[in-house]
DNA sequence: CGTCTATTTGAATGTACTCAAAAGCGGTGG
DNA sequence: CCACCGCTTTTGAGTACATTCAAATAGACG
């Protein structure tokens, strides 16, 4: 079980440039695990402390509502970053569950060692500072697409987003990143072929 | 018309300390602006080139649908910032009408000058990565409650979060933001009141 | 092969919307 | 000062979109 980091080091590289001692050092700060299939990154009440980027396998993010219901906020396929963003700021406990739909590998960098990072090379500032920008911007773009979309507009905006994920995810993990029930999302489907 | 920073500094001053020279340039940095009931601060389509500090009134931020309908994504009381972060981070034409709903009085901070001001008071990085964050874990928020939260809930939530919004803004305008129609909320109010 | 979970289908229900009309409220001009 | 205008809020009836619940079917995995 050792540590590729060819995806993250090409995915640093699309921001900033590194030395080969910046890219070593960045390197030896972080930790590679194994996420099986079911298991989870990150429940309900634990404070983050690792942003998680993922390189092989797929993750979830979701939170739980007081009727029981899940309600997933967004997935991870390789090359993208996981957490639990309010929770790793505040270092607070977060309400955000992280699991794998399947047998995952993340590299993760916990907060502790993006300071130390931060702190000796300072590029890293403007790398993290792109991150949490891309998060915000996304975060506000799923929040408009919500609120201003049918259920059928958002699953097709999903759909031309997505292609690969709508190939390999469950229709129960869609429908609940749509925001409504698996069968709901079957009926839609079928409407929808009927249409063409 | 003139500039009164005590506010902005006051802000400003909870998250960072400054010399009096470093606050006397951040201020000669900033621009005072006055806008009355109903104009615009920013539409649909423009670059947003300002981050905008509301010293006295009150902004809403909102998209327009493909169907025309008004969709309010947050209010702006003054001590607040507001802007469309997305366009601001991006330089590219965004999708929000920051309008007034009284007259209002803003300071306003330029991309630009933000800039300058971090080069010259590195301090300042921090402040502005803060304010970045601090939208983040909102707009997650924002996000979290509308799709697990019932329209009843995130009324209720509204009124125990924002009780002096609940008090000035009209109903048509707090429907919006939780994403019913102002003749729902209406009922709904009737309802709660028959509960108790 | 059997079990467990995911998906589809249908009928009944509920939540929130549309449209229309009436009532309330605030500002403005005569 | 009050009468009128425009806009907001309330109310009601009918409707649409999406849910719930139940049952049948299909898939995945040991």
């Amino acid at each position: 079980m050792t540590l590729d980091p060819a995806l993250i080091l090409h995915h640093v590289a699309m921001h900033i440039s590194l030395s080969s001692e910046e890219r070593d050092f960045f390197i030896s700060l972080l930790q590679y695990k194994s996420v099986n299939r079911r298991q989870f990154l990150l429940k309900e009440g634990e404070v983050c402390k690792h942003s998680s980027f993922v390189n092989q396998g797929l993750l979830r993010g979701y939170t739980i509502d007081t009727n029981g219901f899940e309600h997933v906020l967004n997935f991870a396929p390789p090359g993208w970053w996981i957490g639990d963003m309010a929770s790793l700021i505040t270092q607070k406990p977060g309400v955000l569950y992280v699991q794998a739909l399947e047998d995952t590998k993340v590299i993760q960098l916990s907060k502790s060692n993006q300071e130390v990072l931060c702190t000796r090379v300072p590029k890293f500032e403007r790398f993290f500072r792109i991150l949490t920008e891309n998060s915000l911007v996304s975060s506000y773009r799923r929040l408009t697409d919500t609120v201003s979309l049918t259920a059928e507009e958002r699953y097709l905006n999903f759909c031309r987003k997505y292609p690969m994920l709508v190939q390999t995810l469950p229709q129960k993990q869609i429908a609940s990143y749509l925001g409504i029930t698996p069968e709901f999302l079957s009926k839609m489907k079928r409407s929808l072929l009927k249409k063409k």
